[in-house]
DNA sequence: TTACAATAAAGAAAATTTTCTTTAAATAAT
DNA sequence: ATTATTTAAAGAAAATTTTCTTTATTGTAA
């Protein structure tokens, strides 16, 4: 593997930098629908409501150089961004728990501009078993561990219950998975070279819930 | 209104607070049913993995007391925390966009547990005006206008394709919604008077892609 | 009662992230 | 050519958030 990559990226991109980039690449790529060929870092912060300097140094994390007068050529920074994110290659991922929010990530179909690919759903509903959302099928769940052998997936998607979240997050950990998406509200302890990413809607419900109660006071 | 909180809050809580909130209210649930009367900071963070003063000043910003060598009233703290949070009244929303994600969220019953009530759905789309799900009737866009002269809605969640979030968001705020809950990745530029919460998937794959792709060199 | 240990609270320090300032490079206009 | 202006890049400062220290309080045990 081991590929080479056409720009210096940084080692270590902080964290809010990263949750901005896919904010960057989807503006990007609707200039670069109008013809816009180049792109000036205060023109990208005026429309995302960034401080200009936020925005070039956010995009430096790519290794992308722009030119004075100019700015940055859009086409460039788009696949810099794309290839920085991991979002042009195919990422394989399982999915586990096909209930609501498992079936709706199952048929979004903007993962696929993430290069996330869902390979398959599991679950232990027989009445799921069988399936098919998205183009993607639901087995059954002890069906992971023997297709986990064969495929070198690394993604694993966590949508089951929360109180089975701990035991199904060990299990995908067991099959090889290196990196958990979390969806539940659990707190999953896993050994700390597994990458596990937890969404919780709740936090943000929290976020826009108490900046309402502050605002009508 | 304007009614008597029982504890003192602090006024302005950072994000990063407010976003771990909700992971200890679902675990002092958890503790709470096993009948664990008292907590303390050191024994949370244990669980959550996370430092103990971080804990105690998190907390701090309810309001609630903690007591040296006793910790926190299990059940004084769930009740704070969901006061704080907004999580025990009832927060009123509309949906606009009933696809995929927008689907999932009207069917997703923990919602509930936010004290979050989607009231009703829009969307343009023939096929699915008509429809109910969760309990959610799905209405045709411009019955929107209508609707929120009678009802007094002050939440809005954004889950229309990208291209009309902008649109759509506008015609919230005109029909009185003061937060928007955006799914879209599109950046929407509103009063700023009005709440936007963006929580776009893509952001936490950046996330998880890339710690994935660092971890493998 | 008295000492001791655990822990919340308040404050200080450190780390991180964002914003501000300066510098240098590139283009356009004179 | 020369000058002026825009803008990326690098560095400094400010703000925010997290971690570390200290203090004071409460309960437990000698």
């Amino acid at each position: 593997m081991n590929e080479k990559r056409k720009y210096k990226t940084k080692s270590h991109a902080p964290e809010p930098t990263l949750k901005r980039l896919p904010g960057y690449l989807y503006f990007l790529e609707q200039v670069k629908e109008e013809g816009v060929l180049n792109i000036s870092a205060p023109t990208i912060g005026k429309e995302l409501d960034l401080d200009p300097t936020q925005v070039v140094k956010d995009l430096a994390v790519t290794g992308v150089k722009g030119k004075p007068r100019v700015g940055y050529n859009t086409y460039e920074l788009i696949h810099a961004l794309e290839d920085f994110l991991g979002f042009n290659k195919v990422n394989e991922a399982f999915l586990v728990g096909a209930g609501n929010l498992g079936s709706a990530l199952m048929a979004y179909q903007e993962h696929q501009s993430l290069g996330l690919k869902i390979l398959a759903a599991f679950d232990v509903d027989e009445a799921k078993i069988g399936q098919t959302i998205g183009g993607i099928h639901i087995l059954e769940y002890n069906k992971l561990f023997h297709l986990s052998g064969r495929l070198n997936v690394k993604i694993g998607i966590l949508t089951t219950p929360n109180h089975v979240a701990q035991e199904v997050a060990e299990d995908l950990v067991n099959c090889g998975i290196k990196a958990i998406w979390n969806f539940t509200s659990a707190k999953i302890n896993l050994p700390k070279e597994i990458i596990v990413q937890n969404t919780s809607m709740s936090s943000y419900a929290a976020v826009l819930l108490r900046r309402l109660n502050d605002a009508s006071l």
